[in-house]
DNA sequence: ATCACTGGTGGGAGCGCTCCCACAGTACCT
DNA sequence: AGGTACTGTGGGAGCGCTCCCACCAGTGAT
């Protein structure tokens, strides 16, 4: 092609001056054609686009972001030690739909491990330094200080699984209530009546909503909600396996678990053996995420799948919308900044 | 603090302008202290260094890069799907030694993924555009046009496993040859006398080295090698099973099995359960990689393990040192520019 | 005393863009 | 004919830095 031999010419990277003076226009007239403006007309357009390729003309991104004050990236901050990232098939699911849905876009993903106090002090300065448009934070418990420090910044954010009821950034969490009812009303629907519940911490929101789901679901259908029935979990498999000895002690007639995770209901699943009870002849047992770990449980792990790739997707629609609404001359974009997707339930044979 | 004030006061972020208004100098010499020049009293450092605090002043990157012509980032270049590089500890490892060592810097690391066309036709746009300062390249095959592709644009990179003896690129690598030797010599001092090898995909360096080391170790025994005890395989767990049914066929009375990868062993293992062989009463079998396969295999697999977070350190040195070398008056580094690291070989039950 | 130097400093020029104002041209009204 | 309202275009100003040259003292050699 010819780009090399005019490249070489001036010495460096072609510029838009360079550009211009090829096509026989004018600088703002280059940069119209390249940021897509519709007020040139087809001939100059195609002049321009002749002289780009000509030159191999590719934008300097430095010199944009100083004169119109963005950067064209986003950051995909993980608040955890990269080992969780890389354990939990969340994240990458996660980023899958994230990658996919920016693809479409100029926009460049940032991946950043804040789990150390040191990786979030690097963090902060970096988004101090304006780096990046916005923020998707995945993972978030209820008293991080990132989303403050963000909105402080004024740097637009999504988050994924609100923080509370009265959440005020952007976020898309799928349907902990609706999880959890779907949940339960499988093990009434087969039969059990004496259904338990492992919650998750209860500093996070969505844990709450499942407990929320879970109690619903027993009223509707008729039942009165046992308090007993009701363990503390944490998410984590030491949890799951204390609560449900826990409750094996409180109410040794119950018939069925649901855990608020796969992990937990690995947990839950350690003490009911070591109760002796069998899964799912003598307790059923549903856990919540859909995670691999369900695949590969003995026996395989009825849980509730949170449509997470989606929510990924999602979370940058909404995130490019905030972005876009702070550039000069945007049409404010849609309102609904709490988007909720619905769940499924994946039924295997431990219930 | 009074950084919130100080700012607010000037409407938008500080600049290197307002700072040396602030302490009284001029913009040259609060530049020369932000990037730690040794030409500054230390009464000036310190007046500028106050300013900067109670400004809360951070430099704009954009500015910097664009009169700099640096970007102070540098790119991790995977020519994978997402899905291989969540599956495969290697690449979390290697992450974890880069991110390790560059915590020390200012630079800033992105993840790029190229496993798709799509995606490599952005990477070579992204590079183009010269948005990283320097590039790494993991898992790289021998006609792979991307690191053509960096020299042409003049892009520091480095690639972790040379293409060949001749590789131009700096690399940092472990020492396959002598990684495949420990492993047949602990083979042979387990009184093994008939070791075959399973190889890796020819065109990768690093499996030809192997094979080499394989042959040698055996010469250097006294041992004649057996051609017919060498199954080309290609690092997959179906290559693995593939070679191994047809060395049993080949040579029913092999004792021992060295293979060129963890999963490659996995297939291998498959195919002696099927004859009935047991390992390692029978075949004694040993890996490569020391991967989360090997300790979980049934029986747990020895193997000989690559230090990946020391060699993503030292890809990291390496680059770093490269990108210094073509900013203006530095002086050349180092010129050991291909470096291998030992091996180690991790014996477990399988031989 | 004059003449190099040398460590320390100020500030102009310029990096390559975007933004926006000015203006030419055309079209359609009064 | 003159106004008004567009569409399309050129180019100045300025984004916040780094680089580098000019300059000013002090210091020691001549």
């Amino acid at each position: 092609m010819a780009s090399h031999g005019a490249r070489g010419r001036s010495g460096g990277r072609p510029t838009l001056e360079e550009v211009a003076a090829r096509a026989g226009v004018g600088r703002g007239t280059v940069s119209r054609v390249i940021n897509g403006s519709p007020r040139v007309s087809d001939a100059t357009r195609a002049a321009v686009e002749a002289a780009v390729a000509e030159l191999g003309y590719v934008p300097n991104t430095a010199a944009r972001a100083l004169a119109a004050n963005r950067t064209d990236a986003i950051a995909l901050v993980v608040p955890e030690p990269e080992t969780r990232f890389f354990a939990e098939p969340y994240f990458s699911d996660m980023l899958k739909g994230v990658g996919a849905e920016l693809s479409e876009t100029e926009m460049q993903l940032l991946l950043i491990f804040a789990g150390s106090d040191r990786e979030r002090r690097r963090l902060a300065q970096y988004l101090a330094a304006h780096r990046v448009d916005g923020v998707l934070l995945v993972s978030v418990h209820a008293d991080d200080p990132l989303p403050d420090l963000l909105s402080q910044l004024d740097i637009p954010a999504v988050i994924s699984g609100p923080r509370s009821a009265g959440e005020t950034l952007p976020s898309v969490d799928s349907d902990n209530y609706g999880g959890a009812r779907q949940a339960v009303e499988h093990l009434l629907s087969r039969g059990r009546r004496r259904v338990a519940h492992i919650t998750g911490r209860l500093d996070v929101y969505g844990a709450q909503r499942r407990i929320d789901g879970y109690r619903d679901a027993l009223s509707d259908a008729g039942h009165g909600v046992d308090e007993a029935l009701i363990e503390q979990g944490d998410f984590s498999e030491e949890g799951g396996s204390r609560a449900m000895a826990a409750l094996l002690e409180r109410r040794p007639d119950l018939d069925a678990v649901f855990a608020a995770s796969d992990v937990t209901a690995a947990g839950a699943r350690q003490a009911l053996r070591e109760a002796g009870r069998r899964i799912p002849d003598d307790v059923a047992l549903v856990g919540y995420d859909d995670s691999a770990i369900a695949r590969h449980l003995d026996p395989p792990l009825t849980s509730v799948r949170q449509p997470i790739e989606e929510m990924g997707r999602r979370m940058i629609d909404l995130l490019l919308t905030e972005v876009a609404d702070r550039r000069p001359l945007a049409s404010r974009g849609l309102d609904r900044r709490q988007v909720v997707l619905a769940t499924e339930l994946v039924p295997r044979s431990s219930s």
